[in-house]
DNA sequence: ACTAATTTGTAAATAGCCCTGACGAAATGG
DNA sequence: CCATTTCGTCAGGGCTATTTACAAATTAGT
């Protein structure tokens, strides 16, 4: 079908079997070049050219020989490079920026992230403030031996991929922002995606193993009630990148109308806003007064953890609704598992009964229901991570990075 | 991740470009050599050499000089051959049978259908009457020269992809019964699946071209409303193989309890049954006496444009209550387009205007909305068609058959 | 009609990649 | 100490696509 991305010439072949030889170490663990050969289903010949590549990449490392107990000659143990190239991520939230780095082992090797009321501001500030962080992780892991291999910054709103060009935040309240020209340059190729996805694509390659089974659901609110569609390793983008818009899916008929055009919307009464509001909370002045990512959940969480009537009653039509939506969505897609991740995975001992209930109501056999032990960090790990993948997917970079 | 499906060997790299030469004559139409090579990114060379095995095996035949009137010499011209392989389709339907032939260029070239009520009755003389079908249609096409490279069942239930087994079949009755080891062997290799998965695959191959431009939601209706997600030029499954339940997406919170053990399906207002008893008729005696694929929605359709005005108000109310389904849906996946097929094609005229003033009302910017050309032909047309596309996508079969 | 230009298809030589078979190196176990 | 086992590498070979070159067949221009 698209015809750009050639896949029948021999260095295709061959950029294939060098990630494959890297995912074999990344996946299953340190090993030998007779057992890499074994995982992957290639002779140990030709696993020994490939190894003798990414060595000189500097990608793959030998760390000493590997005393099995077994008889024969011990090979020598490869191990992905924890001195190569490393992955930047960064995350503009709503009121906070946050940066890290990760090495190719998927070790974060450094981070840091600062408070930053980014709601309606202009973009230049907020940009420059995040690339002094950024400057900051990178002179870090510079001095750790590590050289960054791009950064991508994950954007709560609609991205044009592989451009870094952001269409539309709404709770930044930015439009047609290019990333491209701004302070960020200079740590590699520059990537944007949207911050759903990347919490998702977190869970998928470091999260719960469920996730790596099957086709995943994963469910995020921050702001929103986003989610991303996990199908074959794969997340499902939709026409023009909206895929996942769970927040405004219809549970109710004749419901309240909603900004997006609809009634009767989820987000009306599972968002973040519509359980402040239940509370009797202002949600603008409650982001004021609890910032950060997943900062008001953390409130309504410590609430309901005291036992307040009122927050537990949300949450529990919060949960019921949630399920309503969630058993659409299952229909759908037959998912072998949902994940409640993001903001909602603190807020998941509160939501759950109701959740559970409605679900097991109405399906029959409802999938596996799982809380993202990643919760606010996913879509900063994503970030960074998407970029150490982006080197394993084509390790000599023979290709034009497809970020 | 899958480690049987070795992707990295010559062979492989061999299949996939044999692969390429033909889709780039059935896609871009019959071609000389340098033409070919041109459309897949090949030298001529190695076109040719790929070429003269498509040509011994018999898929591929010249059709002469072609003189296009520009300078330089003709070359002569590639098609698929019209005297090779061909796909063998079969479908199950509730009252009746069907099974036709396809050849390589995507013709059909025999067809036969007979009525049977095959609702409640025992698998074993259903398949025979099939299977006598097959052999009417295979000896046709073999006197044309041409020969079956398989069958392909396309069966309304749940089907164990790949083994011909069919899980569950509820409207026929069935559960667990195995086609491999029944009447219909003796064709090649036989495969079966969902009805509607089948319905979906032909429209994307052979049916609205914006299908091929991008994700579509494949609405079709024949008793329950199923549907189908073609992601990226491939069906959605699932984890259970149980995607698409578009029936029994809830479309009111408190709604009619369906057998499904939900309430407010879907499919409890605008399917089938539903629709039937709107309009004071009794869903099995309708079936009785309006069989075959389309029975049904061609009776109603037909009072429809009789202006009926219970039939009518019905429909309208069923186009509503798709639109707030596929209001959701399209939040969750934003398709390129929905394409209405099946017997929902035929009543198309009808719940139209409510479905899009719905969808219209409710998203910002609804998708495309189509109305498939196949209909209740699609099945069996896709069925057909899976068969051809398997020959074409690994024309020596060289690997095993994963239909 | 004749030539120049252009395009097609094929042949020979070349380079890249993986496989087969063989071998030395380095461990275990009696 | 020696047989056994496993590891990594080397040499040779097969397969695939590319490069380069060339004959064949057509159009355009004189």
């Amino acid at each position: 079908m698209t015809t750009t991305r050639r896949l029948h010439t021999q260095q295709d072949m061959r950029r294939r079997n060098l990630a494959a030889v890297l995912y074999a170490v990344a996946d299953g663990g340190p090993a030998s070049r007779a057992r890499v050969a074994d995982r992957i289903g290639l002779t140990r010949t030709a696993v020994s050219t490939l190894v003798d590549d990414l060595l000189a990449a500097g990608l793959l490392a030998e760390a000493g020989l590997g005393h099995s107990g077994a008889p024969g000659r011990p090979g020598t143990v490869l191990a992905l490079s924890d001195r190569g190239p490393c992955g930047l991520g960064a995350e503009i939230g709503v009121d906070h920026l946050a940066v890290c780095a990760v090495d190719l082992r998927g070790r974060v090797r450094a981070r840091a992230a600062v408070d930053s009321a980014n709601r309606g501001s202009e973009p230049g500030p907020v940009l420059a403030r995040l690339a002094e962080l950024v400057t900051r992780v990178g002179t870090e892991v510079t001095a750790a031996g590590l050289h960054p291999a791009g950064l991508r910054v994950a954007v709560p709103g609609l991205v044009s991929r592989g451009h870094a060009h952001v269409v539309q935040a709404p709770n930044l309240g930015w439009r047609d922002v290019d990333l491209t020209t701004g302070p960020l340059a200079g740590h590699g190729p520059l990537t944007a995606d949207n911050e759903a996805n990347l919490g998702a694509l977190a869970e998928l390659w470091i999260g719960d193993p469920v996730c790596r089974t099957g086709d995943v659901l994963h469910i995020s609110a921050e702001i929103g009630i986003g989610s991303a569609i996990l199908t074959d390793g794969q997340l499902l983008r939709g026409n023009r990148g909206f895929a996942g818009e769970l927040g405004h899916v219809p549970v109710r008929r004749r419901g309240e109308p909603c900004a997006c055009g609809g009634r009767g919307c989820l987000e009306q009464y599972a968002g973040e806003a519509a359980l402040l509001r239940a509370v009797g909370l202002d949600p603008a002045r409650a982001v004021a007064e609890h910032p950060g990512p997943g900062g008001r959940s953390a409130y309504l969480a410590g609430r309901a953890a005291d036992g307040d009537r009122d927050v537990l009653r949300a949450l529990r039509g919060a949960g019921t609704d949630l399920g309503i939506a969630l058993t659409g969505a299952t229909h759908l897609l037959d998912p072998h598992a949902l994940v409640l991740g993001g903001a909602l995975a603190v807020l998941a001992p509160w939501l759950l009964p109701t959740l559970t209930a409605e679900l097991g109501r109405r399906l029959g056999a409802a999938p596996l229901l799982v809380v993202s032990r990643l919760g606010a960090d996913g879509p900063l790990l994503g970030a960074a991570h998407a970029v150490t993948r982006s080197v394993l997917d084509d390790p000599l970079r023979t290709g034009d990075a497809r970020l």
